[in-house]
DNA sequence: TTAGATACATAATTCACTTATGTATTAGAC
DNA sequence: GTCTAATACATAAGTGAATTATGTATCTAA
């Protein structure tokens, strides 16, 4: 696991960006995703991940379907033209920032 | 200047590595380092910057000495050996992030 | 002479996160 | 059969590293 510090202000990005490269997903879904892409570093935690879902909804960026599976309720994900928007921004935004600490560093990322 | 959440857990970083690449600062000096560094996208905040370093030095990680230059006093900092330790530590924490990161936003940084 | 840069410092506040808690369903082990 | 772990949602309390605001004082150049 990683130092939990320096995924402050990611968040959002992530989930912006696999939504994108997934499509439609739902929370839990996301969170194994994830796990799975950081290989076991990155466990986003329900109370991180449920407020900034709604989050983002609330701010047109996602759009929901609740679907019932037998008795079990799943709410599903997916962008928004704006939400669209929004991931090129942030994924840019990262980038740039990546860029910028490794000059400060003096590190090679390549 | 950087979207400043993603700059969260990365200043005590940035500070370790800068010091142990220039050598004996002082904390105005840093700021203007990083500044220059970064092209003018990191613009440390003394409300930051201070009780970092003061933080860093009641850890150990941080040695001071204070320089009379006329009336005016600067306090240099230098690392300590535990520091020399840290500095390794947070550097290759943040690079293994930022390749994490990459590998999570499918992005190529190369 | 006075505004802006240099140089330090701390207190109040913010806000994204962690931790804790709650509810409920489903699957598999024993 | 039952009980633990995984699945699936959600919110509230608390934390802590930052921002913002404020204070003090010196030096430099217009």
């Amino acid at each position: 696991m990683h130092s939990p510090e320096l995924l402050k202000g990611t968040l959002q990005t992530i989930l912006l960006k696999v939504l994108k490269d997934n499509g439609r997903m739902y929370g839990y879904e996301l969170t194994q995703r994830v796990k799975e892409l950081s290989e076991e570093r990155i466990l986003l935690t329900e109370g991180a991940l449920y407020p900034a879902l709604h989050k983002l909804e609330a701010e047109g960026m996602l759009k929901t379907e609740v679907v019932s599976m037998g008795k079990r309720v799943r709410k599903y994900y997916s962008l928004t033209p704006e939400g669209r928007s929004l991931v090129k921004e942030r994924v840019s935004e990262l980038i740039d920032f990546i860029k910028t600490m490794s000059s400060v560093l003096n590190v090679d990322l390549a």
